[in-house]
DNA sequence: TTGTCGATTGAG
DNA sequence: TCAATCGACAAT
């Protein structure tokens, strides 16, 4: 095991920039892709009102309720899937969400899941890109990361270094919280979105952080 | 059992 | 700006 599975369970807010930098391996078809991860968000399980773990442990979120280091994948908008490493003590239900990387290794392979003829900064900017470029989908989700016979595995971290921090994508619950962890002017950093639908007292938030 | 909604993306 | 598209979960 090359990651040592204590470096992840701190706080997913204290894990979440520990990422930044890492590499990310798949061999979901053979085919390897290796992908540095430039940006990442918290989730803190069951007092975070924006993680899937807010209402308690179900199917769907249980492994997030397990050990550190194993990868969470879940459905959203009936055609996507997004990736999450695990953190945290077990029972917390702590999760970073990996938004976007750069992909190292196996380019063509990760353009031939779907991003044909976009620009190579582009296809894993964003979860569901991210995601998409690796491979990965429910099939994975709770398998081991630090483990060498896995598919999908943590290969290594980055050393300590700069990087930004502001309001996650697309989240309406909780959207003060400055969750969203990114490496500095990064080409593959994806585009903030506001959340939407949900009010505070009645009146439409703007979008603008 | 039914209805609502989403940690998104890509097209118009 | 909006449709696509379906599983999870809360409300019947």
């Amino acid at each position: 095991m090359v990651v040592d599975r204590d470096l992840l369970t701190g706080t997913a807010v204290q894990t979440a920039p520990l990422l930044l930098g890492a590499l990310v391996r798949s061999r979901i078809d053979g085919v390897p892709v290796l992908a540095r991860i430039t940006e990442v968000e918290a989730y803190e399980g069951e007092r975070d009102a924006a993680s899937h773990a807010y209402r308690g442990l179900t199917k769907r979120t249980a492994v997030m309720f397990g050990e550190a280091g194993h990868l969470y994948c879940y459905f959203v908008y009936g055609m996507h899937w997004c990736a999450n490493i695990v953190c945290g003590e077990p029972d917390t239900a702590a999760a970073v969400l990996l938004r976007a990387a750069e992909i190292v290794e196996g380019e063509s392979c990760a353009r031939s899941r779907g991003a044909k003829s976009v620009p190579a900064a582009k296809i894993a900017s964003g979860p569901a890109r991210l995601a998409r470029a690796l491979g990965l989908s429910g099939a994975d989700s709770g398998v081991d990361l630090l483990d060498e016979r896995s598919p999908v595995q943590l290969v290594s971290l980055a050393p300590p270094g700069p990087y930004e921090s502001g309001p996650r994508v697309g989240v309406a619950a909780a959207a003060e919280l400055s969750w969203r962890f990114w490496l500095p002017g990064d080409p593959t950093v994806s585009a903030y979105r506001a959340g939407g639908r949900k009010r505070v007292g009645g009146t439409r938030q703007t979008g603008q952080p």
